[in-house]
DNA sequence: GAGCAATTCTAACGGTCATTAGAATTCCAT
DNA sequence: ATGGAATTCTAATGACCGTTAGAATTGCTC
């Protein structure tokens, strides 16, 4: 998708790139070789080394590619909406653009969660820098939420957002098997969300 | 907590088991070496295999625990409400035995949930079995609660399961830095499970 | 405490890995 | 087409890994 154009040197490297995602995806950090992500790109191993310093800023490319992806893809379904919209919607809204990028751009999505803790300390620490910024765009919208009265005081802002991000980057270890499209499976989460699951004839 | 205990090998097998569970949790499959599960357990790399015939044993019966250990304090977590406790409190209390246990037995969840798809392909069928035994558990509980009329016909109920089942299994990700306890989280979830977020006066 | 079984250690093995240096090849502007 | 730069390949290095066999040690029973 990104980069089409560019010099032939940038093509190489995406192609290494959606080559390392896959092979990450797969095997995890440690066990998939630089022969094996060489492999499915089309050279030698060695020849990585031209494209890249090393495994670790191959790794953290990936890392990268995967949380930046996620982030504009929510931001981007965000601007869709009417400016008006209340901050429930666009919350919606991102869990919409962040889910479907998930679970279509899946290798990198998928490689990045699962990778977290397998990095070596150095890349972690750099990349959670970023996942952090990723968390403070939500954190403003729960935050405007409140303010607007759209979430009952009870609710710790922090920990429901967590819980809620937590149950959408979970979903590609089951996704496969519900039948559901990204959309309708964020609309159980956003309904679930907003007026929770009971019907209003027994709710307290 | 368990066979405290039994002969001599006994312990020193269940003394391997924590310091695997400890060192898998941190540095995943691949890159956990036996010589570092070795020093943590006070002992050569070796003598691990008086105990257990390879490392895929080894990583199996971290797995097992970890998986059987949620599930029995779910279990556990509703044996002690009332039989007449509605479905909806039952899950709620599995969440809570669960999500307990998740957190404070972290190394062996936490390493389990990680390691899901690291693991040699012979142990992942295994152990996934066991995994599907544990989610049936809870399928059971959330048909009751719909055959009660306790959840809303809109809802799929093996996607609303794993979305809320998602996000109590991401929390160890973030858990520390919440200040919140085990059961404080769960009443979260749960409350926004039941109701939703929004108040009463907004809701439509 | 002698003797035997249980447990641990030592020292190696073949294999795979990331990385590197330099040779070989491809690509492109002139 | 040719020169030089860009890109890839080859082959080797040292490190670490899981695993094993057999020696050494420990613990227990009589």
């Amino acid at each position: 998708m990104a980069n089409v154009s560019g010099s032939k040197s940038d093509r190489t490297r995406e192609r290494i790139l959606h080559a390392a995602a896959k092979e990450f995806r797969g095997s995890g950090y440690a066990s998939t070789s630089l022969r094996q992500i060489a492999d499915n790109a089309g050279m030698q191993a060695g020849s990585l080394y031209y494209h890249f310093e090393n495994k670790d800023e191959l790794v953290e490319a990936v890392l990268d590619q995967g949380v930046l992806g996620a982030q504009q893809a929510a931001m981007a379904a965000i601007e869709e909406l009417d400016d008006s919209a209340s901050p429930l919607a666009k919350i919606g809204a991102a869990f919409r653009g962040h889910l479907t990028y998930t679970l279509e751009e899946a290798d990198f999505a998928v490689a990045t969660l699962r990778m977290l803790h397998q990095v070596p300390d150095a890349v972690r620490v750099r990349h959670l820098r970023k996942q952090r910024a990723y968390g403070r765009f939500y954190a403003k919208l729960f935050t405007q939420a409140k303010q607007q009265g759209l979430i009952r005081d009870e609710f710790h802002l922090s920990a429901l957002r967590m819980l809620l991000l937590g149950a959408l980057n979970w979903s590609p270890e089951w996704y496969d098997a519900s039948g559901l499209s990204p959309e309708e499976l964020v609309r159980q989460l956003t309904a679930m969300m907003e007026s929770g699951v009971m019907p209003p004839s027994k709710r307290r």
